[in-house]
RNA sequence: GGCACCAUAGCCAAGUGGUAAGGCAAAGGUCUGCAAAACCUCUAUGCCCCGGUCCAAAUCCGGGUGGUGCCUCCA
């Protein structure tokens, strides 16, 4: 079964071929200024199955997520603040202090989600040498100019700008806003390095000055430092197209003087009740926060899973409560499947494999995949089949082999609980007039009492 | 104004030339004192509209209409 995947770079779907054995990858990382929201996880939802699947078909994978700590401009290219220095100053602490916070959240949620770690996850503020270098390098070649705030790329010298995002540049130049004050050669230039103010916290020395690197060199330092400078497969959010993957292309190409990425990737975005999620709009959530509405990163994840990564996916609670209500009934009819000893025929174990693995190696087609699951999950029960869809949880990560795990180990009041049991012995008296007013009464204290073969079920009322 | 993507049942969403996956909701049923849960069954003669190509179109082509995103920071 060959491997295909959409290609920005040639908006078409491209069979899989592998530099070598070792199959690298290089995800663009979160900036660490403020926490993840869940349409930034949607994204590392989509690097995770891609990496899973590259694994699942035997490849041998490497993954780079860069952490950005440092360079990330308000204002790309232009005279804006750094966000960690505005978030520190925001928040009265140090930029240090502020991604080490963030870092250790977003780690905290990507594991949540179960999300599998990249091999390495670099940070910027580590690897400022490294990115000095290309710095020097774009400058010996001619790409690069000094001005007085810095080092910037001259997108004039460069002949393929614009290929990935197939923007024509002379109409972006007439629609440009142009920096009056600006020394800058071309409107859409771009910061490699920026001199630092004295009272700039995160500065380094550099061969022009105290200064930090601009945001995208660290991607191509980073990427080139850890894969080297042919690597397979580069992925990001739809956003970075135009601007950011296309600087990383012209100053990784103009080094090196050839191809740096095979296949680049780009998952789309996640709106919210029908419009833009975005940091600035205010309108985002962190998993944090759906956990306390009731909902966890699984189910999160899953009501991910429920759609293609190029399509945008519409958040809505309602959505999360469907998918929600999905997953805990996907697990039930695997429990039964687990706790049956019945065999299933071979072949139609096989069909259903089949159908997976050719819906996952669709160009990540993993709402298919989700929907042979269910087929198969439908079938009479087996044990063979909860193992098939063991082996299937491999690429979809949604812990199938924990049936059993107890959900939330709500502390219920002891009052609630005599209430419960009271309920229980008067309904074996069949004395269904108390059984009913003390049901009435967990209501009125918040729980939802649900009769079962043996006993009875307490659930919070949200 | 330029560029890109999208339009499939009440909702979410697969399907890109061969006669509409899957999930949620709704409906019917089993179970139950009732309820809830669970389980079973069922749900689009049609895929925004109008033309065209083809034996065959949700799928390809042309023209509309509507939506979203980007061109300013964003995953």
């Amino acid at each position: 079964m060959e491997l295909k995947l959409y290609n920005t770079l040639t908006r078409t779907k491209e069979t899989f071929t592998p530099i070598n054995e070792l199959v690298r990858v290089y995800s663009c990382g979160p900036t660490v200024y403020k926490y993840a929201h869940i349409g930034n996880l949607r994204t590392y939802i989509f690097m995770d199955l891609l990496v899973r699947i590259l694994r699942y078909d035997g490849f041998n994978v490497k993954n780079v997520m860069n952490i950005t700590d440092v360079g990330h401009l308000l204002s790309d290219g232009d005279e804006g603040e750094d966000k960690m220095e505005r978030s520190a100053r925001e928040q009265q602490k140090t930029p240090y202090e502020i991604a080490d916070e963030i870092t250790a959240q977003f780690f905290k949620d990507i594991d949540s989600l179960n999300i599998k770690r990249p091999t390495i996850t670099p940070k910027a503020t580590e690897n400022i040498p490294e990115m000095i270098e290309i710095v020097q390098e774009l400058l010996k070649k001619g790409y690069a100019y000094e001005i007085d705030d810095g080092i910037y790329y001259d997108v004039s010298k460069f002949n393929g700008y614009g290929k990935l995002s197939r923007i024509n540049l002379d109409d972006q130049k007439a629609g440009a806003r142009v920096g009056v004050n600006s020394q800058k050669h071309n409107p859409i230039d771009f910061a490699l390095w920026k001199k630092a103010e004295p009272n700039h916290i995160m500065q380094w020395d550099s061969p022009w000055g105290k200064g930090y690197p601009g945001w995208h060199i660290e991607c191509t330092a980073m990427s080139f430092k850890y894969l080297g400078k042919h690597f397979d497969i580069h992925t990001g959010g739809v956003d970075h197209i135009p601007i950011h993957h296309e600087n990383e292309i012209a100053q990784g190409e103009a080094t090196t003087g050839f191809k740096n990425t095979n296949y680049w990737m780009h998952s789309e975005f996640m709106l919210f009740d029908g419009g833009k999620m975005s940091k600035s709009l205010g309108n985002c959530y962190t998993v944090t926060e759906l956990a306390e509405k009731g909902y966890s990163p699984i189910d999160f994840r899953y009501f991910c899973l429920n759609a293609q990564y190029r399509q945008k996916l519409n958040f809505t609670f309602d959505g999360l409560a469907s998918a929600k209500i999905a997953y805990e009934r996907l697990l039930a009819q695997l429990r039964a499947h687990n706790e049956c000893n019945e065999k299933t025929d071979l072949d139609i174990l096989e069909k259903y494999k089949q159908e997976f693995i050719e819906a996952i190696n669709d160009d990540i087609n993993v709402p298919m995949a989700l929907g042979v699951l269910w087929k198969m999950v439908k079938e009479p029960k087996s044990k063979d089949i909860y193992s098939l869809a063991l082996e299937m949880d491999k690429v979809l990560g949604l812990n199938l082999d924990k049936l059993y795990e107890i959900k939330d180990e709500q502390t219920i009041d002891e009052n609630i609980i005599s209430i419960a049991q009271k309920r229980l012995e008067v309904r074996k008296a069949k004395d269904w007039k108390e059984s009913d007013r003390l049901r009435e009464q967990l209501k009125q204290l918040g729980y939802n009492i649900k009769d079962t073969n043996n006993g009875y079920e307490l659930e919070k009322i949200q």
